[in-house]
DNA sequence: CGGTTATTTCGGTAAAATCCGAAAAAACCG
DNA sequence: CGGTTTTTTCGGATTTTACCGAAATAACCG
């Protein structure tokens, strides 16, 4: 692979990179999450062809990432003045970004398996045969991941400030409601 | 692929299929992921060769999954009295279990990128040549990231019960501190 | 220590994901 | 409408990952 990526300072390189690796992680390719760094980056929309030539990618590689990238919900399709090309940009903000992967996440992984997981409870409650055992553990699984969704429920439709002041108040706001008793 | 299933019923196999699916979701291979699912549901440790034999996994890639969900802290080798083979068991509590993942989660994922954050902040304050949008971007994520890491700590040694709590209190929480202005 | 059972390692194949380049399709222009 | 630019689709090559089975190693027994 060749690599050129033009006009980036060996910093933003190196931001990008690290983000294509830790993409993968997140359900994302490396090329899609490389493309997603870079726009985020960018204070100005940027075409597919800045892209697919700043990182090296196949012109379709890149039209295929953006696509995911905009099924997730986190870049967005604008349109410049004079120009009939399509420009993509992202969230500037990152915490209603973080809010839009927290969703998609839900919805990709959580929601299934909370299907699941009340059917289930749902069978090994009927069915006679099956372990008592079993049917606790998957009822404490339930328990738990109804109680996570509604945690996030909570925090869904909450303002970036609130958020940011429950994060660094979470563990004194539990010691004064007498949640936590020890150090 | 044979499927055979020995001793499970319908309601085990659909959960224990459904999480050889999500586990690949958590960064575990679909074997890793099923071995995971029936140790959860198992009353008792079990060997190896139950697992491979009621999965229809090969013995060496029961062996491999279990070592890899050992690393992960999710599972566990015990002994069995009077019985040479090694016995495997997860954690029978869900919410310890949900903050080893979360803990080894923050370790392969977080805390890598907070580094490069770090790094990349840094040098982009030092590169006058590079744009001062990137650098404040850079600067957003890294502040966010340490939020979350901030978060993530407050939560870490809480009692379950706690958690809980909060979890379901969240948002009338939020209230009461005047955090959330409108409903 | 030889024999037996249990476990891990390893090479290779099968399956899946990624990415490219060419071709098709769509959007736009004069 | 023909020609041009832009974007998407698609088949296949490349890379990565998952998994198996055989062989090697380790643990244990009498």
């Amino acid at each position: 692979m060749l690599i050129q990526m033009t006009e980036l300072t060996p910093a933003m390189q190196k931001f990008i990179l690290h983000w294509g690796e830790m993409g993968s992680t997140w359900g994302l390719n490396r090329a899609a999450a490389q493309i997603y760094a870079m726009l985020y980056l960018s204070p100005e929309p940027l075409t597919a062809d800045e892209i697919c030539e700043t990182l090296s990618l196949a012109r379709s590689t890149v039209s295929t990432g953006l696509h995911e990238l905009q099924t997730w919900g986190v870049v967005r399709l604008v349109h410049v003045l004079g120009d009939r090309r399509d420009h993509f940009e992202t969230m500037s903000d990152i915490w209603e970004m973080f809010r839009v992967i927290l969703e998609e996440r839900k919805r990709r992984e959580f929601d299934p398996t909370l299907v699941v997981l009340r059917e289930t409870v749902q069978e090994l409650a009927e069915d006679e045969s099956s372990d008592p055992y079993a049917a606790e553990k998957v009822a404490d699984m339930l328990d738990f991941f109804e109680t996570i969704t509604s945690a996030y429920n909570q925090v869904e439709h909450m303002p970036t400030d609130s958020i940011k002041k429950m994060a660094k108040l979470g563990d004194t706001l539990a010691r004064v409601l007498g949640l936590v008793t020890e150090s």
